[in-house]
DNA sequence: CATGAATGAGAATTCATTCAT
DNA sequence: CATGAATGAATTCTCATTCAT
């Protein structure tokens, strides 16, 4: 019970304020929990913010799981793929924006490196979509993780600036993304 | 003379460890100066991150207003931009990564909105080119800025992930780049 | 337990050595405490302060009040609250004068604020004592608060320089402000 | 020259802002001369505020002088006294204030004791005329140096209060001062 | 005479973490 | 399971003072 509060408390916090800004008193009093039940429940500040991380990433690989499992055709899942990633990102904008990029900052770097680890691994997991989406067709030289991350920091740039300043629609959003990434990798589009 | 020795330690800590895990001290130690000395250069942690960031964004503005300059063809021209901004990428990577994405952090509101207002008028620079670029030529539905938002983000993810994976050779970044970026931007491509 | 150990240390430091000269360290150290105990009990020095202020102002209203209670001649009156205003400033000096004059100093405006808003309720509280006191009699032309503020001056001034320079007698300090007291305020005298 | 201009405006800075509260760079900026010169024409801070007090002194004992030298009778001086007292200490109020109170504070010990001398010195001559103004007449038991004390805080409190609170008028102000003192020294009122 | 860059000791405050209950 | 008072290391910032020019 506590636990599940402790954890929905912080990905409110991290999402909003980010690593730093959030302090366990913070989370405590969000999760209307004493500070010492935080301890209780999770080793420190780092270990519970791996868990939310971790978590996140579950979900990343779940919304593309399904995607995929869907069997549509690879147009479609590529546009489906970036649409949940843009929604994901949307509802948790902080959150993913800190798996992606913040990460670099001040967290223990033993913690650090199983994040990158498992962003590597997304990355991976993405880019094994990229090269087998890509088998059949014929396709410029290309390295599949490099264009992975690349189209991950796309999507969450663009969509950062499409929260942080109000420009553009949510479809816009959508289409400026697919309206890049597609032609860039189908080849007989 | 303290003042450059100042800026180029805090270029120095900033890049290689984000703006909290730098303190005062480690800035004051690696510039062989006393603490006090940076309070009477600049008013706090906050505007000396400014400055940092600010000389930043204009490297990033002159080397693509060279690039413009040069009055090439369109596609040469984007190649030549992403160059330029990977170059500077991977010179000062975790920089420019700061000034980029971690700008959401602990950072004082009031700094934060002026680094945010320098980035958004990057992005509106970039989106006008883009913008010119494409007057001529048939263009699918594409905002701007977003485009250009998102650009900037691939470029400096994947750069990220070359820099700390050691994935794929400095060539094959750059190609990845501009294979994605290319037939997205130039229509007659 | 922590937090009167902290009362009574800021109290007999600030009464000693003034707001200025008495640091967190300080008091920390008086009370046996660790300096972060300072700031789980209090939000800041400020606070500290504003807190013993506040409880000195109560202290006097409770002394002035039971002399009001016990229903004596207005000349007795005046007399029992010179006396224990006398004896509360003889014995926490230099407290007592911060409340009523230090205040101007260094401390933020917000609470410093506040800090003035006791000391014209005291004054207010003081000077209702003189104008009921007077009703009944003549009265020369009198402003009630100015005289009442400048009571409490006079009082302090006094004291002051009775500790300080062990000039005259406890009894004598009493009479002096008596003598100077009583034939202004009570017209029938 | 430099010297005048970091007096005058060490006078201001003290006066409006208190010790504490005025800095050595507030003093250089506000006198339009470089932080070194303060410390070419006094040896620090604490030298700086003594000569102010000083001064201070001097035209109280001045004004004081002035009135004593024009032969009135007891009544009128002791008004004229207290007219030149509040006077003075409505123009330069906090400096007067500092002066009579505010010194407690964090001033080094050394210059402390030499300022307190003055105040004394101050005492001991108002309390001079009080027991020469007297001596014809009967008094009452009334020990002069304490009486002098006590007057000395008596107009600067009520003088401060009408200062800050703008309660009363300046007529009023010295009205009730003399309401009080009057009846109080002069036996034969 | 005057300067202003540089100093460094000292101060307030934050916050992740511990631990007795 | 849960608590919350207590901790103390780390951090940012202030400011009187020094000194080479």
């Amino acid at each position: 019970m506590s636990r599940n509060k402790i954890v929905d408390a912080s990905v409110k916090l991290f999402s909003e304020l980010g690593y730093h800004r959030t302090s366990m008193d913070d989370i405590a009093k969000e999760a209307n929990v004493a500070k010492g039940t935080l301890y209780y429940h999770f080793s420190g500040k780092g270990e519970l913010f791996e868990t939310i991380v971790t978590d996140g990433f579950q979900m990343l690989k779940d919304q593309i799981g399904q995607v995929l499992s869907e069997n549509q055709p690879p147009e479609q899942q590529i546009r489906s793929i970036v649409q949940r990633h843009v929604e994901l990102f949307l509802q948790y904008s902080e959150l993913v924006h800190i798996i992606a990029n913040e990460i670099t900052n001040g967290i223990e770097p033993e913690i650090l490196e199983r994040i990158m680890g498992l962003k590597n691994k997304y990355i991976d997991f993405l880019s094994d979509i990229l090269r087998q989406g890509h088998e059949d067709g014929e396709l410029n030289k290309l390295h599949y993780e490099l264009a992975a991350a690349g189209l991950i920091g796309m999507i969450e740039s663009a969509s950062m600036y499409f929260i942080k300043q109000g420009k553009g629609t949510r479809e816009e959003l959508h289409e400026t993304i697919n309206t890049i990434v597609l032609p860039a990798l189908l080849r007989n589009l």
